[in-house]
DNA sequence: CTGTTAGCGCCTTCAT
DNA sequence: ATGAAGGCGCTAACAG
């Protein structure tokens, strides 16, 4: 009968390790740690020992020794319902958390919890408990937002998709929603509209001010009034867009929207557009914001508002993970302009949704 | 000038609540885990220390004394391009851990290093160096798989998405893919065919196994000889299938198909019948599979596979998280059934791609 | 080159 | 009811 040590259903430690190859608890922790001050020899034992008795470092126990973690945090300053992540956007920013992270053996560590609706706000107990330290911020900051500030204190590599203007200093790669808003609407009103209706997303939140105010930029640049009946706050219910799209049409006056909603969804424009009686192409104009470069969202459109958010977080990614190295330093200060893309008479193949992705 | 203290950048301990509040460490402690044995007063004046001191407990420390991690991790069985994470299942998965983890304060640890391609092949680390217990295993067990009974004998909650017949106790919630495959075949020989071309997805993984034993199964059944040409194994690479297709059509015997490459489009099989000089419907009937009971795939099939692997994780997550509460034992054996589904004359509309989830 | 010790922050005895 | 002490596994500092 040999000895069962290694088939053992307890985990080890480092003193086990030690005591059977006869070293101490320190030669080890050099060996795995790959210092220097160890016999080859003894190196050997001590791996060859590792090895069969399937020992592996205790990830708490090293965390709380050396004071950091090796995981990325994942965080959502918002419930889900207020401001749901979107779907491509989860699918792109696994492939790169897989890209930049996982490469490098980081753990991700999503914290879902505010996300689902507890913790009444405090997004960041995985700062707090020291879970992780460096983190994504997934999601729209409030205007009242009082956590960034907290987090920026702390000292940890972070960053969001938004701004904030109550803390400029915050640690952000994103698009100019402003700029976006204010290309769009003088747009409009070079090809002659005067009235023009905004469907507004994230009312209450940074990126909803911000496309309010690009809106009302180009207007008081054109020497317009800003009227606010035309300003539409919406959300990501398709009731709230066709509604939405319904009452600022029934104002005859109204001959363009831009649609800032986020949600890509022709069909509910156009169904916004036929219960007041009209249709886009016909009496009618349209810019449509889209998050892709390579996909008409709806073909009726005159323009779409392409905004490089991917290119923006991929950047910010890359940036974190430059910051957590030390090879770069904080906060990143990230800003993508928008293009704004005539919409092509023949509009291009809408690819299929693929299950599986493609392997290049 | 007040005391600063609140707004130090350190990280406070339990004893600094205890040191300020006048109390010991351990009736901090208990006022924390909500036990019995502390004063009212000195209760309240320790939650009042806590929330303005900003104190949180260390995650690692707490994990380290516990020897439990408020973690669940998501671990992947094989690299992103051996068996890439299907994105509508990725969104899915997402939605569940919200869902059924978020909302209990869970933490979701995905580890991407395997995934990612490093660590060859040893892809439960995260089990190993004990970043979490509980785990769910996205993807496919290869037949040559180590590791699952390594983790089963760990006594960890865990659940895989297919069986393993090397480990037959393996915990798992899958969807039985042999009976999936008898039922295509069976139904096209039904209709007359003799020679049936088998595109197989998974090529040494435990559901391409199954695939090709239901297939060889059905055969049997009938009569008929197993001629391996026509079974073909494919990758999820479009430039696979089409070849695949092609190859297999380019014997003018074969007169139907079942497509079970798990890749759901539409648009690469009739790309690859186009270039035998076939076509679907015509010539040739098809059976493809699906993981969606709401969409048809290919209009020009005679059926669809239905697979409810959706509706096996769920159930599957559920039993992992009743086992982590101690309200289920392990392991777990849930397999669902396959429904086979003749194609409708009137394709019902594919919902497009929404970038936002609507909120119910 | 090797061994001992101490302490990271928490919780749970045991003793008061 | 409270206070002191010890240990979870790891590593850095300090002897030998």
């Amino acid at each position: 009968m040999s000895k069962t040590e290694s088939s053992s259903k307890a985990r080890h430690t480092i003193r086990d390790i030690a005591r059977v190859t006869g070293v101490s608890p320190k030669t080890v922790s050099f060996v795995l740690n790959d210092r220097e001050g160890v016999a080859e020899q003894t190196r050997k034992r001590v791996l060859k020992a590792v090895k069969e008795m399937e020992y592996h470092p205790h990830a708490a126990a090293r965390a709380l020794r050396d004071r950091v973690t090796r995981s990325i945090g994942v965080i959502f300053p918002t419930t889900a319902d207020a401001a749901p992540l979107s779907q491509s956007l989860l699918n792109w920013l696994h492939e790169e958390f897989i890209h930049i992270f996982g490469s490098r053996g980081y753990y991700v560590t999503f914290d879902m919890a505010s996300y689902a609706g507890s913790r009444n706000g405090d997004y960041a107990r995985g700062v707090w408990e020291q879970a992780f330290g460096p983190c994504f911020l997934a999601g729209p900051l409030a205007l009242t937002d009082r956590v960034v500030p907290r987090l920026h204190e702390r000292g940890v590599p972070y960053v969001a998709v938004t701004r904030l203007d109550s803390f400029p200093q915050c640690s952000a790669a994103s698009v100019d929603y402003e700029q976006a808003a204010c290309l769009s609407t003088r747009h409009l009103l070079e090809k002659g509209h005067t009235r023009i209706g905004l469907l507004q997303a994230f009312q209450g939140y940074q990126s909803g001010l911000e496309r309010r105010r690009g809106y009302e930029r180009a207007l008081r640049e054109a020497g317009l009034p800003v009227d606010a009946s035309l300003i539409r706050p919406v959300t990501f219910d398709s009731h709230s867009i066709v509604n939405g799209v319904h009452a600022l049409l029934s104002d005859r006056a109204v001959t363009a929207l831009i649609d800032s909603s986020s949600t890509e969804d022709p069909v509910v424009l156009r169904e916004g557009a036929r219960r007041a009686g009209r249709r886009f192409g016909k009496d009618l104009e349209i810019v449509v914001w889209t998050y892709r470069y390579d996909t008409v969202v709806l073909p009726e459109a005159c323009a779409h508002m392409c905004l490089p958010l991917r290119q923006a977080s991929a950047e910010g990614l890359e940036h974190l993970a430059a910051w957590i190295e030390g090879r770069r330093e904080g906060p990143i200060q990230i800003l993508y302009q928008p293009t704004l893309l005539e919409t092509p008479r023949e509009a291009p193949f809408n690819d299929p949704l693929r299950v599986f992705h493609e392997t290049a």
